[in-house]
DNA sequence: TTCTTGACTTGGACTCCGTCCATCGTAGGA
DNA sequence: TCCTACGATGGACGGAGTCCAAGTCAAGAA
């Protein structure tokens, strides 16, 4: 039963440690800064209590084009916070999400994105090959596509559109 | 051991048995009549052997607005075929979806749904409150509205467009 | 009608994704 | 500094889907 003690003591590491390979979360990018500290201070303005899972989760998430999978999420949190446990991982992105600063994209494969590009209105468009995102703006409002008689009395909120086909490096 | 052998022996029941519940299969509706068997003949045509899983599978899917789980589908095949499998009515839906027979559509949920009204370009339009799905036809091209400079060199070849709100019974 | 054979089906093990929960730790206010 | 409610943890759990070896059968040939 010792070895459950170990474990237990080992658990709480919340020191960060160097991210070693800490490119496109946008940390860098003066501007970047700029974003994440302001949804640091929104988050905090939300009565978010600001732990360092959290902040290095937020941190992950933000830059440019960015749309990881949950796993992915944890794995690049893990290397700046190594104890952080799947769970909080699950719990802050559904946080986050319910805040409405990230977006959920459920593409055709199995894991959902998360999106944190979600203050301006774009759409997606998905590589049927790799399975690679990029964030795309299309003209028009494909809501007011929507004929009243094609809405069965249904009140329509929202419309996610999917574009698909190769990338330059699949097609 | 023998317990194995008696559970082989029941194991391939092929014979059909009349379906408790079939509504809204089509199958008693003439027009889904020929609608089915020209389904059918298109999957024999195309090489396909025809087994009574298959054919109960295919007849499962068959009817308008019908969007069901894989789940779903297993269970209405399984009133008709007690002992098919989860695997098999996988694999034939996922050959149906190759064939171009059925749609494979993703909502928030989880588990994919398979809709039959794969012939007609149309889009979904979803419940946000009980899920439910109906198929709509919005006016205008979804894919001529991403311009060239969009698409950033991706060759696009599809669109999925999801409406989401409330029913009628959910609003 | 019988035989042959390769495509199909089966059940169970397995993976992946996500949720839940009891327990423990700690951020932030008093 | 102390308290405590909120948050983190890991492990169990469940749903969805895939894979595989072994057994079965549809359909063509004889």
């Amino acid at each position: 039963m010792d070895g459950v003690q170990v474990k237990k003591d080992a658990k709480r590491i919340t020191r960060r440690v160097p991210d070693p390979d800490c490119q496109g979360a946008g940390v860098h990018d003066p501007n970047q800064v700029n974003e994440m500290s302001d949804l640091l201070e929104r988050l905090r303005g939300r009565g978010w209590r600001m732990t360092s899972q959290r902040r290095v989760v937020a941190e992950v998430l933000d830059g440019d084009h960015v749309h990881l999978t949950a796993d992915e999420v944890h794995a690049r949190a893990a290397r700046r916070l190594p104890e952080i446990s799947r769970a909080t991982v699950y719990n802050t992105l559904g946080e986050l999400v319910q805040l409405g600063e990230v977006m959920e994209v459920a593409t055709d494969g199995r894991a959902k994105r998360y999106d944190p590009n979600a203050h301006r209105p774009h759409q997606h468009l998905v590589c049927s090959g790799c399975g690679s995102i990029r964030d795309v703006r299309p003209a028009g409002d494909p809501l007011a596509d929507l004929p009243a008689e094609e809405r069965f009395g249904f009140r329509v909120s929202a419309v996610q559109v999917t574009y698909r086909g190769l990338c330059p490096d699949c097609a």
